[in-house]
DNA sequence: AGCACGCCGACT
DNA sequence: GTCGGCGTGCTC
């Protein structure tokens, strides 16, 4: 018997199948976790196959030295998946496989967690009628007594009496495994399912039917509000009835304990959790629950859709336009496609849901669009209980400057904010921004300070008083003169969370002020310690980037404000439109969730911009109609394709040398194949972001029409990657979700 | 990814 | 004469 094995090493040139001799006594089955011998090393491999022949030299065939696992750990569905992927996204075969199991797995560096307990082998009478001869071992006696109540840790007793007692047979000690349980599937509570409203019911009754009849793909939109999560809950119970199971896919931001809770008290032990915050431990343990069918339902965040569940009814992606969902590194894949790849695999439901679906995934739900790429819209045009929609209005920032405003509250806005606070109420204040100034200037020179090791401005940090990169991180202290003309006079200009949060502590001495961004979350709870806070009432104003814009659901909510709408309006990016639309629609849709109605109050420089004129009439309808149409005539994705190779070295000579010859490259692989005209551009340029970690960037961008041969240009783009010259990185990108 | 083998410069 | 630089090639 041999078996053909990928050995656990992410390298193009040992990316292949390699023959192993399997031992006669080794029970060995496809998917399973090897040791193998490779050259001088002993490695992890992946057998992929089994065969009674092999056509090599007999002599070079090494045999299996032990299995990692008692059993598969990649299911043959994920095994198919992994190849998919290897193809799809150019992948290495093993960097698919590796996404299969949990990271700790490999190397053997995470087992399963065993503890000593100790059982009592006497029975009351046999103990009673002993105690005398025990007079002289009080201590043996004491534990023998304990052990009556019930079986214990072994740990928790005195170790050389139990020693005496076990090599008298008194007692015997056992290993038994324990789970190591995230802490948010503590407890058992189970919460009831509650009614739906007319438009839930009809839209999981279609999603039931699709599900009992083989399978569908779908995209639910519904306003924020609207309740998608009790429909999500509905098709998840049909199926676990149909004795199948289902993946919950959320973005990572939104898995907060809170959520992972109050999930685990709609499914109790059915539930299991997977994501990057948990233990090595936790991750393995749940990860085996899940394989071994001991939980059914898995929420998790992007890499939770390759979860080991078997015959699965339902994928649902909540929050589908979330860029989360596109992996950021190596292999690049979108959890999207693969949920719609194994939801097919599967004859399971696929559902994406959002309030505010990406333009690429809507335009699949408009008719006209083929069959095998077509999503299925239903749509939630109400909010739960007949909540009307928050009320906003827009305010132009510019009237305020001219009224002798320069505060970074409106009038309008300082006004609600009062009476919010007068009627008891709530206020969430949000800007996409952290730290206090976003740049620090000189007012003689213009000089402005920046990183010398990224191509962006430092923001200064309040706390800290230091200058902070949010791009590589690197800290310095404020300058007290201008480093370039020695001018003293340094202003701090721009605002962020931190300033919003100094502004309204001075201007509402009695508003109790949390706030919430990447700095005052980086310690573990922090995020849920912020939210209780919130939610006790223990303050009152909220102020947060991104993080306090999805999915929350204060009841005493009744003022958003979004302080600078158009902040992110203008970013070199086709998607910046698309991305402030869903950031205001999503933070208005935080206000009046409960009986207190909600007012929001966005403050902009540009209020005609239909962006923000949309957001406010929260009509997504016609913001895609709108932003298609501009795609469209613009040739920006999706209606093209863009593909883009950044190449980074530490000289810029090096990156752009690298850049202009594989552009020339592939212009010639263009006329050879006759493609030229499905070219819409093709360059090598700096990155947008000339600088990152100390390293220039250069970029080969290419933007194709949708209906070109992609597949053969993002071949010869890997392999031209691949080809990058020594001391030169380079990175395919397809569809980036960020073009920086 | 490692680790071998292999062919040309400055050293006890 | 040797020690060692890292270029190319192989790992069942």
């Amino acid at each position: 018997m041999y078996a053909q094995v990928i050995v656990d090493l992410s390298a193009e040139a040992v990316d292949r199948l390699f023959t192993y001799a399997v031992p006669g006594n080794m029970d060995l089955a496809p998917g399973m976790l090897v040791q193998v011998p490779f050259g001088p090393r002993r490695l992890d491999g992946f057998v992929v196959s089994l065969s009674e022949t092999c056509d090599l030299d007999p002599e070079r065939v090494k045999p299996i030295l032990g299995l990692s696992r008692p059993e598969p750990v990649v299911l043959p569905d994920l095994m198919e998946l992994a190849e998919w992927m290897h193809l799809r996204y150019l992948c290495n075969l093993v960097d698919a496989l590796r996404l299969m199991i949990p990271a700790e797995m490999r190397g053997g560096r995470v087992r399963e967690l065993t503890r000593r307990f100790v059982r009592l082998n006497l029975t009351d009478a046999e103990l009673a009628a002993i105690e005398e001869k025990y007079r002289r071992a009080p201590k043996q006696l004491e534990i023998l007594r304990l052990l009556q109540e019930g079986d214990l840790p072994a740990a928790r007793l005195d170790a050389s009496a139990l020693k005496a007692l076990e090599k008298k047979g008194a007692v015997t000690v056992y290993d038994e495994e324990q789970r190591r349980k995230p802490l948010a599937l503590a407890g058992e509570a189970r919460t009831k399912d509650p009614e739906l409203m007319p438009e839930q019911r009809a839209a999981a009754a279609r999603l039931t039917a699709a599900l009992e009849g083989g399978g569908g793909r779908f995209l639910l939109h519904g306003v924020t509000g609207s309740g998608k999560t009790e429909v999500y809950i509905r098709l998840i119970r049909r199926a676990l009835e149909l004795g199948r199971t289902a993946i919950v896919l959320v973005p990572e931001i939104a898995l907060t304990p809170q959520m992972v809770s109050w999930f685990h008290g709609r499914f109790g032990g059915d539930a299991a959790v997977l994501h990057s915050a948990l233990s090595a431990g936790e991750r393995f343990d749940e990860w085996r629950r899940i394989r071994s069918g001991g939980a059914r339902v898995v929420i998790g965040a992007r890499s939770a859709v390759f979860a080991p569940l078997q015959n699965i009814g339902a994928i649902i992606v909540d929050e589908e336009h979330e860029s989360t969902y596109q992996s950021d590194h190596r292999p690049r894949y979108d959890a999207r496609e693969v949920a719609w790849k194994r939801a097919a695999q599967h004859g399971a439901v696929l559902l994406l849901g959002s309030a505010t679906p990406a333009i690429s995934t809507y335009m699949r739900a408009m008719p006209g669009v083929r069959p095998e790429n077509r999503l299925e819209l239903i749509e939630l045009r109400r909010r739960v209980k007949g909540r009307p929609l928050p009320e906003v209005e827009v305010v132009d920032m510019r009237g305020e400057l001219e009224r002798g405003n320069h505060s970074l509250f409106s009038a309008r806005l300082s006004g609600e904010l009062r009476r919010c606070l007068d009627g008891g109420h709530q206020a969430m204040l949000f800007i996409n921004r952290r730290g206090h100034s976003t740049f620090v200037s000189c007012r003689a020179c213009g000089y402005v300070v920046r990183c010398d090791q990224c191509d962006v401005s430092m923001t200064w940090h309040q706390a800290e008083n230091a200058l902070r990169c949010h791009y590589c991180g690197k800290t310095l202290p404020p300058p007290k003169q201008c480093p370039q003309c020695g001018s003293g006079y340094i202003k701090y200009f721009g605002a962020g969370t931190q300033k919003v949060q100094e502004e309204v502590r001075r201007l509402f001495p009695d508003a109790r002020v949390a706030r919430m961004d990447v700095d005052t979350t980086r310690e573990k709870d922090a995020h849920a310690r912020i939210l209780e806070r919130f939610r006790s009432g223990d303050a009152n104003v909220l102020v947060g980037t991104q993080m306090i814009a999805k999915g929350l659901d204060f009841p005493n909510v009744a003022l958003v404000g979004v302080v600078a709408a158009d902040m992110s309006l203008n970013l070199p990016d086709y998607r910046s439109v698309e991305r402030t639309f869903q950031l205001i629609t999503q933070v208005a849709g935080r206000a009046g969730r409960a009986e207190v109605p909600g007012r929001v109050v966005v403050q902009t420089y540009d209020p005609d911009h239909y962006c923000i004129q949309m957001a406010a009439a929260q009509d997504y309808r016609a913001f895609y109609t709108r932003e298609s149409a501009h795609r469209r005539a613009a040739l920006h994705p999706p209606f093209t394709v863009i593909a883009r190779i950044v190449f980074s070295a530490k000289a810029p000579e090096d990156a752009k040398a690298a850049a202009e010859s594989a552009a020339e490259q592939l212009g010639e692989f263009l006329d050879a194949r006759d493609m030229r005209r499905d070219a819409v551009q093709l360059c090598a340029a700096e990155a947008p972001i000339k600088l990152l970690r100390g390293e220039a960037r250069w970029q080969l961008f290419l933007k194709m029409y949708f209906k070109a041969d992609m597949e053969a240009v993002a071949g010869r783009m890997q392999a031209l990657a691949d080809a990058a010259p020594e001391g030169v990185r380079a990175e395919l990108e397809i569809n980036p979700s960020n073009l920086f």
